[in-house]
Order: C-alpha cells, then sequence, then structure tokens
DNA sequence: GTGAAAGCGCTAACAA
DNA sequence: TTGTTAGCGCTTTCAC
C-alpha cells in the first residue's frame, strides 16, 4: 500500500507538501497540487487515518454504546445518530452489551483505547453506575440516550411522567384494575421509573397499584411468561382490564400470547405499550402506546455530543459546555385500537 | 492521559517491559509484572489502540456497510454479526448509506482509510458496482451480505428460488391474478432477483407474470403509492387477487393501504412478504412471508470473514481463501394469515 | 512555497 | 529477564 513518501517521490516533493496538497491545498502552488494529486491518483495513495489520528488529538471516532439492535427504539435511536454525524466526517464505533453491566464496563474501556471523541451511551442502569462519574472526572465527552438521569448530561423523555400519562388515559377509559408488565424492574432505570408513574396515576385515581410482573428479558420466552401468569390470574379470577407494557416489544408479544389464551384485544382485556414503535401503527388493531421520539433522541444526544467535543477545545475552561444537564424531550400518547373500555362483568 | 512511558518511570523498568508486561506477561517477571500492573493501574493507565494499530499490521477493526437500519432485516443481520466478533476483541465501525451508490464509495473509502481488517457490505446493487472487483485487486478481505452474487464472496438465500417458492405457494393457493409489489428494481439486486422467481413461478403455472409496481422507498410514502396505484386498478375493475410484496416492510405498508381502501387481508386480496421479520408474526393476521435467516447471514458473512482475515495471514499463497464463493444459505416459507384462497368472483 | 526533522504511543528486533 | 532503538504514517513547527 503507497505511503506518503511514496507520493513525495513520485510528486518530485517532499512528505511536508503532500500532507500540504491533501490537508490544505491554498498552501501550495496549483503546479505542485497538480502533481501530487496525480501522483496519489496513480498510486493509489489511501491516507492512513491512523497516523494522522495518532498525532492529532482528535480520531473522528464516536463511540456508541446500545443493549440491543433486536429491539428497534434503539436502531431508531442510532439511525438518528448516524442523521446528525452525517456529512461531519465523522464515523461510529458500535457496542451492543445485551444490558449486561460487565460489558458495558469492557466495551467503554475498549472505546476509550480506540480514542474516541465522545461517548453516547445507553446503560441497563444509568442511576446506580459510577461509571458515569468516572467518565465526568477523566474528562471525556459523553452523553446518556434513553437513560433519563436527572443531573447528567443525557437525552430522553420524562419516564415517570410519560407512563403516568398514559396510565392515566387507561383509567379515563375506565379501566380501575390496570397491571404493569415489563423486564426485570432491578436492570433498567427506566422500567423504574415507568413503573413509578403507573404507581402516580394509579394512585391519582384513588386506585390501589398493583405489583409488577416481571419478565426476564434474557429468558427469551417473553410471550411464555405471560401466558403462564395470565393463567395463573385466570385462575384466580383476577384477571386485570388493562395491561399496560414497559415497553412496545413485550406488549406485541404479550398480545400474542393473550391471543393464544383465547382472549380478544381490547375487547376482553386493554394493553397500552410504551417506545412508539412505527409497527405498532401497523398492526391492526393499532397499538395504543406512549411514544418516545426515537430518531430524534439519537439525534440531539448525538448533537449534544459534537457541541460538547467542539467546545471542549474551543472554551479555555473546560466544564462550561453548556450540554451538561439533562434534555428531556416530548412524549406523546399514541390512542390505538389496543385500548377501549373495559368489558362488562 | 498517561503513557506507556509515565508507567515505565513508576514501575523504574523501560517501556518496553511495560508493554510485554501488557501483552506476554509470561516474558515478565512476576515481580516486575507485578510493579507494572501497580503503576498502570494508579496512573490509569489506558493503552493507545492507535499507537498499536499503527505499528502492527492489523487493527482488529471490522467495517460494516448496510442500507439502512430502519429495516429491521439489516438490524437482525448486525447482531449476527455482532454476535459472532463476540469474544473476538474485534469492534465494528458502522456505515449507513441509505441505498446511494455515492455514500457506498465514500464509506468504503473512508473505513479503508480507517484500515479495517475487512468488510462487510451490503450494496444497493452488487451486480452493477465494480466496487466489489476493485476491492478484491487490492486484496481486501471483504464479505457481500445479502446480495447475492454468483461466484462472489456472499452470504444470502437464492433470492430467485425463495421468490418463486413463494409465488407458487400464492398459485396453490388458487391465485392467477398476481402482482409484485417492489422498491426501485434499478437500484436492488435482490429485488430484480426476486422479481425473476416471481416471473418463473407464474410461467410455471402457465400464469403471465404481471409488471412491478415499483414505489420509490425514498419518497417515505410507501403507503400512499400503493393507495394511488391501487384505486388506479379499481377503477379498472382489474384489482389482483394477491400481492407479492418484496420485502416485509413493504407488505405492513401495503396491507395498511389496503385496510384503509377499505378492502380486507386476506379475505378480499391476499399479501406475501419477503424477510420473515420478527414482528410479522405478531401480527394478526399473521404476515405470510418468505423467511431468510438475516441473523445467521450476518453471522456466517462475519465468520467467513474472520476466517479469511486469518486465513490471509496463514496461508502464503493470498487467494486460496475457501471462503471466496457464495454462500447461500436455505430459506423458509411461513404461512401466515394474510394468504387465503381468492375470493369468488 | 517548500523541506528537514521531531514526535504522536506503541511493538519488536536485537543486545546485553 | 530486561533495555535500547528503530520505525509504523502522518502533521506541524521552524527554517530557508
Amino acid at each position: 500500500m503507497a505511503d506518503i513518501r511514496d507520493v513525495a517521490q513520485r510528486a518530485g516533493c517532499s512528505i511536508a507538501t503532500v500532507s500540504r496538497a491533501l490537508n490544505s491545498p491554498q498552501l501550495v502552488r496549483p503546479e505542485t497540487l497538480a502533481r501530487v494529486q496525480a501522483a496519489a491518483a496513480e498510486l493509489k495513495f489511501r491516507p492512513n487515518a491512523l497516523g494522522r489520528q495518532l498525532r492529532g488529538e482528535r480520531t473522528g471516532l464516536i463511540g456508541v454504546m446500545l443493549p440491543t439492535l433486536g429491539n428497534p427504539v434503539f436502531a431508531d435511536c442510532l439511525e438518528g445518530i448516524e442523521a446528525a454525524i452525517d456529512g461531519t466526517g465523522r464515523r461510529l464505533l458500535l457496542v451492543t452489551t445485551q444490558y449486561d453491566p460487565e460489558r458495558e464496563r469492557n466495551a467503554i474501556e475498549t472505546l476509550l483505547q480506540q480514542r474516541v471523541d465522545g461517548l453516547l451511551l445507553t446503560l441497563a442502569d444509568a442511576e446506580h453506575s459510577a461509571l458515569v462519574d468516572d467518565l465526568a472526572a477523566e474528562g471525556v465527552a459523553c452523553q446518556l440516550v434513553y437513560n433519563d438521569a436527572p443531573n447528567r448530561p443525557c437525552v430522553s423523555v420524562d419516564n415517570r411522567a410519560a407512563a403516568a400519562q398514559g396510565v392515566s388515559m387507561l383509567i379515563e377509559a375506565g379501566h380501575r384494575d390496570i397491571v404493569m408488565v415489563t423486564g426485570a424492574l432491578h436492570a433498567s432505570d427506566r422500567a423504574k421509573r415507568r413503573f413509578l408513574g403507573y404507581g402516580d396515576a394509579m394512585q391519582a385515581a384513588g386506585l390501589t397499584p398493583l405489583p409488577a410482573v416481571e419478565i426476564d428479558f434474557n429468558s427469551g420466552a417473553r410471550g411464555e411468561r405471560v401466558r403462564e401468569w395470565l393463567a395463573q390470574r385466570e385462575r384466580d379470577g383476577a384477571r386485570p382490564t388493562a395491561l399496560f407494557c414497559s415497553n412496545d416489544l413485550l406488549a406485541l408479544g404479550a398480545m400474542r400470547a393473550l391471543r393464544e389464551a383465547g382472549l380478544r384485544v381490547p375487547d376482553d382485556i386493554s394493553v397500552l405499550g410504551f417506545d412508539g414503535l412505527a409497527v405498532g401503527e401497523l398492526l391492526s388493531p393499532t397499538l395504543a402506546t406512549v411514544v418516545q421520539p426515537s430518531v430524534e433522541i439519537g439525534r440531539h444526544a448525538a448533537q449534544r455530543l459534537l457541541a460538547q467535543i467542539d467546545g471542549r477545545a474551543a472554551s479555555a475552561a473546560p466544564g462550561t459546555v453548556d450540554a451538561n444537564h439533562a434534555l428531556i424531550l416530548p412524549h406523546a400518547i399514541r390512542r390505538g385500537g389496543t385500548v377501549a373500555a373495559p368489558p362488562r362483568r
């Protein structure tokens, strides 16, 4: 592979001139420039980014860490990130963690070793993680994505308020017997906040919040578990009239389980999701859900990160960046066919 | 940020010893090793991957280029890729191209400048692209993903045969009036092959293939176009009894348009997709579709690429790698609720 | 406008 | 077992 020296030799100049010709053409006499360009083309010269990155103090790499891409909510977010960095000449180094805290640690370390300019992270549980503090202490540019940790640089919706609003909608539709279905609560700060929101709405309506039904995401068989739980409730004659699922994927799985159990949605039981996946609108009935603007979350997070990175260079006093607080984007309620009035008893 | 020299000084040894302690601990006296490790920990030393990469001939980076992550088929594939490289100490450099050939060129160039060890690519149209030949000529390790180009290193299903089998299934269900709905044919080799498969099946049954209905993906309003076209056909009194959509996303959009036009699926019209998205199974009726094993496609492609990369080092004679042909994975037909017998006239 | 030279952080001969 | 040293490919003063 041709290197800058080869080009210099062929163009009959020094490597410094080649470098200038490539990076600051205006500093080079047009004639020389042409010779360099010709030489570079003939040799199919491909500048080695590693050399440049080792020399300079920026790599142009952005580290992105997400739990999984199996949930479209994260893929959507990644699209927003891509959109935001498009045209900036930056590239994405991507890692997924499967919600595993150990992998989170490793992944971040790896990304930092590659000298990424900044980090975009969705942590399983940002509140109980010292990681972010460590990063801040080290002066690493970083934005949390989806995690809504107050006083932290992050972009998200207000999960608690959003969940409360969704559940209120169920209550207004006449439901009193509402159960929340969720992944492992201890493993996700978002699920926890959504559960709090559920409680807020129930209590505000004078209803008693019920314990959450926790489903292990990693077990794969989400539908299975819903079905089991449902059968149990059915035997007790205590089937709720509505399910609030902590995310749309779970809602979809639950609906399937309900269907297989011979229940009709929404006639026998209503279902409300959280996320606002696009596919939800294509179903029939369409999935009622609390919509978070996933693409926008990704886009904003990336934009803030870029500002942070650029600002770090600009401002003499570090820490004066204005992207250091939480950015809470608006959520919305999508009323869908999966929510109706509870059945008459 | 602490550097290898700082660690050496603190541990009272040379930088070479530090390097050894970190990379080949067995070459270092236990006592020295301990001192180095202590020094590294105290200084929070984080080895700079760029330095190592510039020196060695491998970066451990894999370049991944996909059209979009908005279609779960690619997100799934990426999951498979991640799974395959997990534990190998490699990282993914990700770029999406939005099916734009110009972006494809740029992206690849960028990835090569970063000195990725290999490339995993889904091209809009692999057949009409000289890119892959160039890469091969340059000796770049590379696997195509989803593109089924014979005689090329790629992993895919047999799109033509798979489509034919799907359409045959429609024919067996009694349909004779089947139309294929697709994105721009000229922009995707897969769509083209699937259209050929459609033709094969029609002709094998003595039916006349109809022109494909092409929908511009980039226009965003996919449903719109389906609706327009449908209205047109309706006026002509020539509504087909079945739609074969070149991918599941399109099928979902089409179903929505049909629903909005007051048509029932599958009572008035049947719909068959292609991809086998997981969400298709959660719908009701469930989406009938030609299933390609997306995660496996990603996984195999990555595995082959790794073999190629490692082999390149091992074998003296380059080009002797056995991952140089096309790997065709088996497809399947998922019979779903969206396909039924055609309505009686 | 151009060149010589230092050096980014690391690894791998080669010596000791 | 450890140290010295020569680069990997590039950018960037500092001279000319």
